[in-house]
DNA sequence: CCAATTCCGACTGTATCTGTCTGAATTGTA
DNA sequence: TACAATTCAGACAGATACAGTCGGAATTGG
């Protein structure tokens, strides 16, 4: 019952993004230091987020990746759906319906059905713009 | 950002043992053979249970396993916890407190305490009891 | 042409999940 | 007392996912 690093390096990555990006594509190397993250392992995580239209990518020199939409347009729930695929917590209460078979009407379901629905809840109600405030208001406590 | 299967399983059994529970033990196989769960997983899971108290043991033929309290002492994130470990999704969100280093006021943490306490805010407010009551109204609805 | 980038896929070590298997210890009952 | 039904304990193992690493190809601005 955990997010992988794949989800929160993801969700660090793209607020970098919205951070620092002034127009200009920004390159994972940049990243990788300021998030301290192997660039590496960002490349194949960015490269998700592009297929996904999520970032788009500018090659060559002077190139890098760029939101492609304002970031109050990204929900943290869809990026961690995107990484981490349902975030509803066992598959049997997923909208593909249970084929678990047992006949007890499985109880256990409406569980899993309940958090399902309070963890949603909370990641498609938290936008990449909040975040970016959040870390704004971080940095007028904390001044450099 | 999976619930396992032990935690699944342990939570049936406990439901079960809650529901056939009539101050006799109740055997492993018995439950198995209801809930459809490797006998030899189960013993695994209940003697975790047993350990911590949550089940009692008793031995030898006429033997089983029956709760150690009500079923409305016991909330799912009780039984959770014991199987699955901490359920705030993230390490650094945990009351052990970020040890991540990173300087930006980790904004990302706040995504994982929201999260943390809309899933703890559910399991913690479902017993074992309320349970026992869904099903009851299943088995209702649905008479074999 | 060169160097900075992105792009792509193979590889690897570690851990976790999901059990299975063997056998010992306990104890009610015949 | 002998037996059989149980729980108890721990080693073993196959599959999968996690968390990267590595090498190199493709693209393109200067």
């Amino acid at each position: 019952m955990k997010i992988s690093t794949k989800g929160r390096y993801a969700l660090r990555l793209l607020l970098d993004l919205a951070v620092y990006s002034t127009g200009d594509p920004v390159c994972l190397k940049d990243i990788a230091k300021r998030q301290q993250i192997s660039e590496k392992y960002l490349e194949q995580i960015i490269s998700l987020l592009n297929k996904a239209g999520v970032v788009r990518s500018v090659r060559g020199p002077q190139g890098g990746y760029m939101l492609n939409r304002a970031p109050s347009e990204y929900t943290v729930g869809m990026i961690l759906r995107l990484t981490e695929g349902e975030l509803v917590p066992v598959s049997c209460a997923g909208q593909s319906g249970g084929e678990c078979g047992r006949r007890e009407g499985c109880v256990s379901a409406r569980v899993w059905e309940q958090l399902g629905e309070a963890i949603n809840q909370v990641v498609d109600n938290i936008t990449l713009a909040d975040m970016v405030k959040w870390q704004q208001e971080e940095e007028e406590k904390n001044p450099d």
